[in-house]
DNA sequence: CTATGGCACGGATT
DNA sequence: AATCCGTGCCATAG
């Protein structure tokens, strides 16, 4: 039931898999700067705003949802439902202005991210305090992260180089909280002074996010604890702390490419390409699967365009010919990109359903190798559909896609909760002795590995100190 | 002597 | 071809 559409069809040029590709393994962030830059360089291309309903395919009015879909009990299979999904709200493309910025990502209310900090500091600047302001903020790098050295600002504005600190400051406590910082330790100590204006902030926070950042990101809790003589259960706490409360990279806000890291259950992770959910978020309803298409209505080749072709002059027709030809590959190949994902999330979601429903110690070892067998397609393939794309999980975590295929998270999970639960320190190899019996073999070392993996001290040091829940 | 962490090797994955 | 991951062996700490 499940074959790949484009084995048959037959186009064919390289540039065709070429182009196929290389769209697969991008993520939807970066599928939407593709198609904006095509569809502002190639005039035989153009996007009709039409509205669709993602499930049924039926052509919307300008609001609304579809009449028909939108009524949930009208499902009874229990068979996940994919689909994609086409939204505006996902991107919006920013206005590429000057070259002063290179595209900033960042776009809260589609003003650039200079003019967006400096409208909410500008009434209390002085006008040469507000020049100064609007200077640096323009020598921010695509991260937000100001390189330029104060020093330097100052020779060139002859000022004085406390006045320029000054007005750092200033600027790092506006909305993207740390922007202007000259990197991302910066940012989140100011993001941390901020927070702790209004909340609690665990102890230790502010030594790891100073000293300890690197180590953290590796998951060395225990190292970490060692340092600052405290638990490695803290430390993660600590950690997961960090990760939900402190951005790194303050101008990625709400955008960020994907190659950041992720830490432990944090989620560095921004838009996701996929969303799971249940239907009307309701466990008892199948779940959905939203495959974002970042463009809004529907992309193709403008039939204007192709019916002028006839009356232009020979040798712009070449040329048009051309444009007509890149723009229907481009359509072509996302259409193809669409229907691999949606392949491969329907095997998928079936597969790691567990998962999805009941969290990390349900995940069901699986390999790039097995699905692209049963998919029937090259195991690059797969890997390129899942690289750098992240998930949305019903229980709003963001997660890379590649999760799905990471061998070792139900084991480690089941040895974080054995650990939990243990009333005696337990070794390594009693652990390992423990999973033998529910069947998971894995060897004694590989324990240790997932235990350090998961910032638990070694069982000497663990003692009975934990305040568990 | 036992429990762990480091290093490094080989096979799997990308 | 490069990288990642599980594992075995060995040194070290307790």
């Amino acid at each position: 039931m499940l074959q790949t559409p484009y084995q048959h069809t037959s186009i064919s040029t390289s540039a065709h898999l070429a182009q196929t590709m290389t769209l697969l393994s991008l993520s939807a962030t970066e599928l939407a700067e593709k198609i904006e830059s095509e569809l502002s360089t190639n005039p035989a291309l153009e996007m009709v705003e039409e509205r669709r309903c993602p499930m049924c395919k039926r052509l919307l009015p300008p609001t609304g949802s579809c009449p028909k879909c939108s009524q949930p009990e009208s499902y009874e299979s229990t068979e996940p439902i994919v689909f994609i999904s086409p939204r505006d709200d996902f991107y919006i493309a920013s206005s590429k202005s000057s070259d002063e910025i290179p595209e900033e990502p960042y776009a809260p209310e589609s003003v650039d991210l200079p003019t967006y900090v400096l409208t909410q500091m500008a009434g209390d600047l002085a006008k040469e305090d507000r020049l100064l302001a609007a200077y640096i903020l323009n020598n921010l790098d695509e991260d937000g992260f100001l390189t330029t050295s104060p020093m330097e600002i100052a020779r060139y504005h002859h000022r004085a180089p406390s006045e320029i600190t000054a007005i750092i400051e200033r600027i790092k406590r506006c909305d993207p909280i740390g922007v202007g910082s000259a990197n991302p330790k910066e940012a989140m100590l100011t993001q941390l002074d901020v927070l702790e204006e209004t909340m609690r902030i665990p102890a230790h926070t502010r030594e790891i996010v100073q000293d300890h950042l690197s180590k953290l990101s590796q998951h060395h809790f225990a190292e970490i604890a060692k340092e600052l003589s405290t638990t490695a259960t803290n430390v993660q706490r600590i950690g997961d702390f960090i990760s939900e409360n402190l951005n790194p990279f303050p101008a990625r806000a709400h955008w960020g490419d994907v190659h950041s890291p992720h830490t432990e259950n944090g989620q560095v992770f921004h838009q996701p390409d996929i969303l799971v959910y249940h239907l009307n978020e309701n466990p008892e309803n199948p779940l959905v699967v939203e495959i974002i298409l970042p463009i809004r209505g529907t992309l193709r080749v403008n039939p204007l365009f192709k019916a002028s072709l006839k009356e232009v002059e020979e040798q712009k027709a070449d040329e048009w010919r051309e444009d007509i030809e890149k723009a229907s590959l481009l359509v072509k190949c996302i259409q193809q990109r669409s229907n691999a994902l949606k392949l491969l999330l329907e095997k998928l979601v079936v597969y790691q359903k567990d998962y999805i429903v009941g969290g990390d110690k349900e995940m069901q070892p699986l390999t790039r190798a097995v699905l692209a067998r049963e998919l029937d397609v090259h195991e690059s393939t797969i890997s390129r559909a899942v690289s750098g794309k992240t998930i949305q999980l019903p229980n709003r975590k963001i997660v890379p896609l590649s999760i799905f295929f990471d061998r070792s998270l139900s084991h480690r999970t089941l040895i974080r909760e054995m650990i939990d639960a243990e009333d005696h320190p337990l070794s390594d190899s009693e652990i390992k002795d423990m999973l033998e019996v529910q069947g998971i073999q894995i060897a004694r070392r590989t324990v240790a590995k997932y235990r350090s993996m998961e910032g638990i001290l070694p069982a000497h040091l663990r003692h009975m100190s934990r305040p568990t829940r």
